[in-house]
DNA sequence: CTTCAATTCTTGAATATTCAATATTTTCAA
DNA sequence: TTGAAAATATTGAATATTCAAGAATTGAAG
């Protein structure tokens, strides 16, 4: 009646290991759709979190995309060069930089999100409504229970 | 009564987002635990796999692991230097190279695999149980109808 | 048989990420 | 008020990943 130990349990049962599946099959899906317009899933997330029209310091942005700092700083680098986002010195914090979406970038994210909203319905689709609204609940509480 | 239209719709609801941060928080979990015996969480999985004793060629084995066939190439070049692992030339198709674990990998395996059951252990502590059979088991239909 | 396309793995160059160190500014205790 | 510690962002070197091309072998059509 016991069950198996789990140390010879093969990898494909590992919560770790279904995750990271999970996450790069969706990640891959979502890739090909921003790749219509030549954006990295980052730079999407990077803009839509900007898009709120508040200036954002690169600390929280970083937490908010998921990106350490250098990373970050880098990719922020590329965008100003294409003038998606724009820097500016938090005046109350000289050592904060606040970014800012630009209007190209926001006529870019429009066309972002609707891609994404593509992928999203996508899903709802083959893998159902109820799944999808219980997954992300159960995906919510274990990154709650993890801090 | 309807509900917002998903294009304004925050960065954090969106399923992909909600996978890659689950998917982090987990990974870092267990990085920091497999960091005990300063292995990645990548040779981890190669090991696992090939702990079944069988022959597996580098195709296979990419996909497994979720590595892309040049990164896994030049992983296994690592730990093949650290006896970990062995190559040899599949005899049925010359093409192929099989892989193998060594009696050294096997026993950090072990090792690795209690580590792993540790962490797995605490996120049933903090998460639950049903919790997370459940969450396992929506992982793997999502995956399922994505292919 | 022979040749051409497909499969499998590896390599090298280009690119991206990470680690450690640095510069700047702020905070706060003495 | 001053000086040391903390916080914030960036830089440069080391490392890792990816893309595109290459080498070897197999498959299969003519």
């Amino acid at each position: 009646m016991a069950k198996p130990p789990k140390e010879n349990s093969p990898i494909t049962e590992h919560l770790a290991y279904l995750l990271a599946q999970a996450n790069r099959e969706i990640n891959r899906q979502l890739e090909l759709r921003l790749s219509k317009e030549g954006v990295p899933v980052e730079q999407w997330r990077i803009l839509k979190v900007l898009s709120d029209g508040n200036g954002h310091s690169m600390g929280e942005l970083a937490d908010a995309v998921l990106l350490n700092h250098p990373t970050l700083t880098k990719m922020i680098d590329r965008m100003v060069s294409d003038t998606l986002v724009y820097r500016v010195q938090d005046p109350n914090d000289r050592r904060k930089v606040l970014m800012f979406i630009s209007d190209r970038g926001k006529v870019l994210c429009k066309k972002l999100n609707s891609l994404a909203v593509d992928q999203e319905e996508h899903i709802l689709e083959s893998y159902g409504d109820k799944s999808t609204s219980e997954l992300k609940r159960l995906l919510e509480s274990l990154i709650d229970s993890s801090n």
